[in-house]
DNA sequence: TTATAAATGTTATATTATTACATAACGTTA
DNA sequence: TAACGTTATGTAATAATATAACATTTATAA
């Protein structure tokens, strides 16, 4: 069950921007694009970010400091993320694998530890750029 | 099979120091630690930190934008690495679990990516956190 | 309505990382 | 050993990413 979380101003236009944009954005980037729309400040855009984060519209590609839309609408808000990202082109992809999100979400170790939470970024090279 | 590298003048410094950290270090926090043995520029502290993760003697944790010895000998020059972080005390530790690893190598979707390269980061609150 | 939380606006600043250019040390082999 | 290519170093400047602090406004709900 998600709650469903109506967007503020911002956060509805630095969404609808990324979202449209079909790959990440960096939050420069975003600023950059959304100036006209009246969002002035870097903070702006993080504030905004971290919302749209902690609810699960956006994720974080870590590795590269961007920000992608969910593409798996069965996203548990952003607890269990995984990405595709290919070295040359820089394409990424959200993995949607409930066996991989079984596996991952079940693991533990001899630590002790209980994990809540995960994030996993594959790297290659995608079809395209491989076939060059 | 592991070529052997041998360490630089400043390679060798700044893995010593995040070596016997024992945990994550960040790097304006090395920076300011061996500037004491000459090493005064940033740069100089990136090209080293770099170096050390190309050849698998420290891995990048990308959440935190903080680097750690690589704890796993077996290590296959960081392309394979995995994470448990607690949110609390921030502790990092280095995953070693053959199947674990063996599971995330072989794995692959239907995109026709062949992944080379991933990196697993494990969020929860460890034993002592927990038990706070 | 009134209180509370959430979001916004604005300025300044902190943190993380790279560009550009010059020089030095190292390893190979002619 | 001399010449060459490669790797590492030094230094200054700057770019890119992210947060602190404070004032104000808007939304939500008791
Ligand atoms: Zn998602
Ligand atoms: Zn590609
Ligand atoms: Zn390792
Ligand atoms: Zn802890």
């Amino acid at each position: 069950m998600q709650k469903v979380h109506s967007l503020s101003k911002n956060q509805k236009i630095i969404f609808d921007l990324i979202d449209k944009s079909g790959g990440p954005m960096k939050a420069y980037s975003i600023l950059f694009n959304v100036q006209k729309k009246g969002i002035k400040a870097p903070l702006q855009v993080y504030r905004a970010l971290d919302k749209l984060v902690e609810i699960g519209k956006i994720h974080k590609i870590e590795s590269r400091n961007a920000f992608i839309a969910c593409q798996n609408s069965s996203c548990q808000i952003s607890k269990a993320t995984a990405f595709s990202i290919c070295e040359s082109c820089e394409n990424v992809s959200e993995i949607s694998n409930s066996k991989l999100s079984k596996y991952l979400s079940n693991f533990s170790d001899h630590s002790g530890m209980k994990y809540s939470k995960y994030n996993l970024e594959f790297f290659g090279l995608c079809k395209k750029c491989k076939s060059k």
